[in-house]
RNA sequence: GCGCCGGUGCCCGAGCGGCCCAAGGGAACGGCCUGCAAAGCCGUACAGUCGCGGGUUCAAAUCCCGCCCGGCGCUCCA
């Protein structure tokens, strides 16, 4: 049985299933307007381990993720550069998606709603509280009356009154709420931005009633899972909660947050500007898709972890183990897919990933996988088909790709300088076998010889 | 200030009452294999005990109390 930390009860418990064999996801999505960074990788990292694994473990998932399409810092940005804002979120949603989805081997949601495509009904839904006076309305707005919502700050496991004091002391008041807690659903217009019509005058709708709007109008009522950083467990998911609770719609039945991705000891943020953007780590070496995932699966998803070249770097070795099995499974005429599987593996694995999604735990029994499988390759045993299957599966399962076959390109010249060095050491001719290697080396390719003669892999 | 979460080897990082004289990865060292390498395997060292001090228990890295240090939230934020 799966199970997982719900922040709402704070224990770890049953993963909420609505309706039998299936599971449905929601993960707040990014507001579109610049570089993704690391942060928004751990983010979308986390939902996809829980995505993929769910999907091993034979579960129907429904994933849905929105796209925030409109809101202050997009209007300023469009503004800026003299563009609009759809303009500008269409530009960096293709560079997230790139980033996000071609490059890090992250699955596309099944549906991915932009804020804009739901605000007939956002204010449908805004109408219902209206209606039942749990929201009113002024020339500033439509505000949600928060001290009528029972519950309100359980996600954040505190009371009104200590919520109240914080707001009281740092943010400022407004004259237009007649608490300051209560926060907007609808923002009257304001000159020069983009708006919709509502029964309450033109204007746009706040941040919170999106997801709400979004996740029950794709997941419906009572859906199983809501996800995204801890830092949106108040107050976006706190409001987006108060919200379904004020309209009397049961709304996510297990809540689960990541935990922030630090660099030198602080939250990587926009805000803080000590972030580094999924593309430039990308392009700083080829592995590093794989490896930034490896080390996201080192670390608990819950635990705060720190990211930095070095981590980047001993994950970048951690993904070469796995290849290096593949190729000395292949040139021993092991399949990479053969039908056995080692059931002492599977059976570890998926206790560690049932447990809160295990995912360290899980990598660990990965790479034990990998070295029996290494050490039956290397006496010809044949328990070695269903290891390196085994250690494949589970790898996958993690989304971490196994490199199947050379990398493509002109390889003629390679092969060539290869069977020349072969050559040579059947003729003990090591100083001309050497320098050939050595030729390899300067190409950013390594030779290895094996009983099945020499492979041969880029550095 | 209030709330929440952490502090485990050289580094990253699991474990969360007995199976722990503490997993896995990286780095190091020795051996085997190799013409030499690479890759791999085997082994060793590194945690004299899991931030510090008390306590509970037959038993604590794991539970409780206090303290120190760090992070996150209370404000847009993944």
């Amino acid at each position: 049985m799966i199970r997982l930390f719900d922040t709402l009860t704070g224990a770890v418990r049953p993963l909420a299933q609505r309706d039998e064999g299936k599971v449905s996801l929601y993960a707040c999505g990014p507001t579109v307007y610049d570089h993704p960074h690391l942060g928004h990788a751990r983010q979308a990292m986390t939902y996809d381990f829980m995505r993929r694994y769910f999907e091993w473990r034979g579960l129907e998932v429904h994933h849905a993720a929105n796209v925030t399409d409109i809101d202050d810092n997009i209007i300023n940005r469009a503004k800026r550069e003299g563009s609009t804002e759809s303009a500008v979120a269409a530009e960096w949603k293709a560079v997230y998606d790139e980033a996000i989805f071609e490059r890090l081997n992250i699955l596309r949601p099944h549906d991915r709603p932009h804020a804009t495509e739901f605000v007939a009904q956002m204010v449908e839904f805004i109408e219902t509280l209206v209606d039942n006076g749990t929201a009113y309305a002024n020339e500033s707005g439509v505000y949600l009356r928060v001290h009528l919502v029972e519950g309100y700050g359980d996600l954040v496991h505190r009371s009104l009154e200590e919520l109240r004091e914080g707001a009281g002391a740092r943010v400022d008041v407004d004259d237009n709420k007649e608490d300051p807690l209560d926060f907007a659903l609808w923002k009257a217009a304001k000159p020069g931005e983009p708006v919709w019509p509502s029964p309450w005058g033109d204007g746009r709708p706040g941040w919170h009633i999106e997801c709400v709007a979004m996740s029950l109008g794709i997941l419906g009522d009572g859906f199983d899972l809501h996800g995204g950083g801890t830092d949106l467990a108040f107050p976006h998911h706190t409001n987006e909660r108060a919200e379904a609770i004020a309209a009397g719609r049961d709304f996510a039945q297990h809540w689960v947050h990541n935990a922030m991705l630090n660099i030198g000891g602080e939250k990587m943020s926009k805000s803080l500007g000590n972030y580094t953007t999924i593309g430039a780590l990308l392009d700083e070496h080829p592995d590093n898709g794989r490896a930034l995932r490896l080390a996201l699966l080192q670390t608990h998803y819950r635990k705060v972890m720190e990211l930095n070249p070095a981590v980047m770097e001993q994950a970048r070795e951690g993904v070469k183990r796995l290849d290096a099995m593949a190729r000395k499974a292949t040139s021993a005429g092991v399949p990479l897919d053969g039908p056995e599987r080692d059931t002492g593996a599977i059976t570890a694995f998926t206790t560690a990933m049932d447990d809160d999604l295990g995912t360290p735990e899980g990598v660990a029994t990965m790479f034990e996988t990998i070295r029996r499988a290494n050490a039956a390759l290397d006496v010809g045993d044949d328990t070695a088909g269903a290891l390196v299957a085994t250690a494949v599966e589970l790898a996958e399962a993690m989304g971490l790709e196994v490199q199947r076959t050379k990398p493509t390109g002109d390889d003629t010249d390679i092969d060539a300088l290869v069977v020349a060095r072969t050559q040579a050491r059947a003729e003990k001719d090591f100083v001309e076998a050497d320098r050939i290697r050595d030729e390899l080396t300067a190409l950013g390719i390594t030779v290895e010889d094996t009983p099945n003669g020499p492979i041969w892999h880029r550095s």
